[in-house]
DNA sequence: TTGGTCGAAG
DNA sequence: CTTCGACCAA
């Protein structure tokens, strides 16, 4: 069986916001590692892969591998009915053929309860090469958003052109073209070394309420043994955003602290590469799940978009146009 | 003649947007004790019944009883063309065949003057009965509001079940099934009782301007008078609420304070009753009237809908479903 | 609080 | 396809 709880329903419907759109249907792959959902978006262009850890669940206990098959649109109907603050469980038996929800607001005096009819999906597994990227950009994910959306106005679309000094988005179109370059942050740099985007303790004085509110106390130890040979020490923990990211980090993660979000590029290799800005947007709705957003790129590879965020990844695979130049 | 002044446009807004999807027209019935409007829906299904006391008026006059037939369409038109803020009065004389709505700045800077024509209705007097109900519910109308929309997500029909540890209320459909149950809050105790809110006199420093637009200042005593005698003490400043039903005072009142709104059940007997969720969710727009709502059930009898608010009350029946469970 | 935008219903 | 209502931002 499946006993899943999670903190905040606000993290689920986040998720569901960012993928309906893209994805009709799906499995939630459940095992004891957590529950991840792979789907090739409808028209088969672009690949979704989500992964949420069994460790970054309040409660998680999943005895044996099951897929559910969802709608997606079902699920965020139904979870459309869980204020944002609420406790959600999700539970199945071993030979489910429904999917039930249990939101308990904080102060416990309401429940709902909900139960969602499952469906059969035939899932190709699809094996997602661990690819090594020429050029890795860390960013704003609202920035992300803003620059999809702007260039979107002009173009079908844009080309992703990655060099040392910056990155630039660029479309054209009827009524014109246009281009947005970012640059570097300043002190940011390729490679190990300096890589740590800006891990800048900054902190605001409120910080320290926020701290208090946020879940994660400091036991923020105990799943921390989970980190094995990870050269990178920073994980997402969240609010603990600040501290951490000492050195290695060659990408930035996606720290929530109120911070503002620096440029960093990792870059082997110049990259340019244009992809349909229709996609480009679409992945960009995940914005309110991670403060950074992460694109990876080699030439003639799909470009993978990732989210981190507390309770895991979200990941969009999506082919480069061919008409690049 | 008719000559009646109401305070606050706002309260009359929020009136007509809760009832005018409901009703298209209807009598507005004027007679020394105040003005009611009682209807069918326009399917025959659901009873609306509004009424507003004389005594909440700010001044109210009305020499003999008259009937003005009004579509609400229009007459809802019209309000929109009052400030929230603006004091209304409403003429006519006693052979009117038309209504005149006169909107005052709070700072009687502006005047608005309208005419709205009236229409013959042929009212069939609709007693209703003062039934005595099994189960009796009070509410946050906010999250009344909520429960409908999302179980309204589900299915067609809601079962609302009372009983003495809280209230269910369920919904089935084609994506899956829900429900949500209310505690009832702790502390709340079935007879009068009754939870008295703070009426704290919040000042902000910059309300000094808002001061002058809005009409009650700190000194509310001047049309106090029409406090019977009432036993509930905790009259909820603000808007000088508090006042109206007196006695019995089973059902907590619409007090305006910052308040959490808590469950109260006042139970002779066990409930379990199916409604149709699209009226229910029309009543539900009531909302903004009044922070609590109260159901009213008895077996096999209409469900009584409530929303009390400081110039008078609005109520909907709505016979329950047959295909109970 | 008001105006504008977006989505849903007829 | 048009209109209405609900939601969101200024």
């Amino acid at each position: 069986m499946l006993e899943a709880r999670v903190k905040q329903a606000s993290v689920l419907k986040k998720l569901l916001d960012a993928i309906k759109e893209l994805v009709t249907d799906g499995n939630l792959d459940c095992t004891d590692e957590g529950i991840a959902l792979q789907a090739m978006d409808n028209s088969h262009v672009a690949l979704v892969s989500l992964k949420l850890v069994a460790e970054q669940f309040e409660s998680y206990r999943c005895d044996r591998n099951m897929p559910l098959g969802v709608n997606l649109g079902s699920l965020t109907k139904i979870l459309k009915c869980a204020k944002d603050n609420d406790v959600v469980t999700f539970k199945a038996p071993d030979d489910a053929d429904s999917l039930g929800m249990v939101f308990e607001s904080p102060k416990e005096d309401r429940v709902g309860e909900y139960e969602m009819k499952l469906m059969d999906i035939d899932q190709e597994h699809l094996g997602i090469p661990d690819t090594q990227y020429d050029a890795t950009i860390t960013m704003s994910s609202a920035e992300f958003q803003r620059i999809c959306r702007d260039l979107a106005a002009l173009g079908e679309s844009v080309k992703i052109e990655a060099s040392k000094e910056g990155v630039r988005f660029s479309s054209e179109g009827e009524v014109g073209n246009g281009s947005v370059l970012l640059k570097q942050t300043a002190g940011t740099d390729r490679s190990s070394g300096g890589g740590s985007k800006k891990a800048q303790v900054k902190r605001d004085p409120d910080e320290e309420d926020e701290e208090e509110e946020e879940e994660e106390k400091p036991e923020v130890d105990e799943d921390e043994e989970g980190e094995e040979e990870q050269d990178d020490e920073d994980r997402p923990k969240k609010r603990k955003a600040a501290n951490g990211k000492a050195k290695g980090a060659k990408k930035a993660k996606n720290t929530d602290s109120t911070d503002e979000v620096g440029v960093s590029i990792i870059l082997e290799k110049q990259v340019s590469l244009t992809f349909s800005l229709k996609y480009l947007s679409n992945f960009a709705k995940s914005a309110p799940l991670a403060r950074e957003v992460s694109l990876h790129m080699s030439n003639d590879v799909p470009l993978l978009v990732q989210f981190d965020f507390e309770q895991g990844t979200l990941q969009f695979f999506l082919a480069p146009k061919i008409s690049d130049e």
